[in-house]
DNA sequence: GCAGATCGTGAGGTACGCTAAGGATGTGTC
DNA sequence: GACACATCCTTAGCGTACCTCACGATCTGC
């Protein structure tokens, strides 16, 4: 049931593009972060792990750039991560202040096997849907991530 | 710079869709969020008004359903919508122990005006794509709330 | 009536962002 | 060399948003 609108409303007669993407994306991240596995790693730990496993070493502030979050943010991340043994902090060799972080073997098994365990019910929703389908998300997470990246 | 792959390792040459979408989506989510306008209603509040806005009214329970949220989670915002003077809950006509939800006139003219505002950003970066990644963007748009609804 | 199911709510906990402020290190200027 | 200033990371504190668990009120079947 929709409420019916004005008849002068005519610029706009249904939920512009942007409501329409932002519902969704919310809804999905909801749904996402609600997939808990038995291992305490969450949705966050597992976005900025799998950015150092794509780009390699970082230092925080670059991490925290890439995925968009404040310095701060990126400094609990990271000391979950290291907590578990994913990633290891060394010093930057010529910059006292840096740090560099990298992702270790250990947290490199983990990208490749327990993430996939994790995204086991997007798969499976993924799965449901036709090849035409899964290609119009692929590119849309390509332009969603230009849109929102950097 | 990504780390080299093992030669057996062909059948995942490169991300895998749902890595890419749950990147893409986490990281649109976050920046929507961190679009603060000077109105004190949040995201989440202006998500399950919209969908009050086009279901019509609701109980709690379905509203939650719909949302994709526990019904506790959805007793706050209720309960800001209402503080608000966006939605007003009146009693069941039948069963005594639910309530019904309704968009108010105040709520509707929300709706349409403040939270078009408040997607000013995305809108700006929507306008900046073309044609064709708009339409793939709608056409995502459609296949995630369908993922993730219900 | 009364037991059990259902619905909404309250309480408490965790995750995850932010801003503000502090401490350590680098850098430019005199 | 010493000082002022910038930069980087971190700590502290706050707010939002979700969850689970538990409770009271109400409906339903016997």
């Amino acid at each position: 049931m929709r409420y019916a609108k004005d008849v002068s409303d005519v610029e706009e007669p249904e939920p512009s593009l942007a409501s329409r993407l932002r519902l969704a994306v919310v809804r999905l991240n909801r749904r996402l972060r609600a997939q808990r596995t038995d291992s305490s790693v969450t949705l966050t730990q597992i976005s900025a792990l799998s950015c150092l496993y794509n780009w390699g070493p970082l230092t925080p502030g670059e991490l925290a750039a890439k995925e968009g979050v404040q310095p701060p943010s990126m400094t609990r991340v990271i000391a979950a991560l290291e907590e578990h043994g994913f990633v290891t902090r060394r010093p930057h060799p010529t910059d006292g202040r840096q740090a560099i972080v990298e992702v270790t073997d250990e947290g490199r098994r983990f990208v490749r096997a327990e993430v996939c365990a994790r995204e086991r019910w997007l798969d499976q929703r993924l799965a449901a849907l036709d090849t035409e389908e899964r290609a119009v998300l692929t590119r849309a997470a390509e332009i969603i991530d230009r849109m929102a990246g950097q």
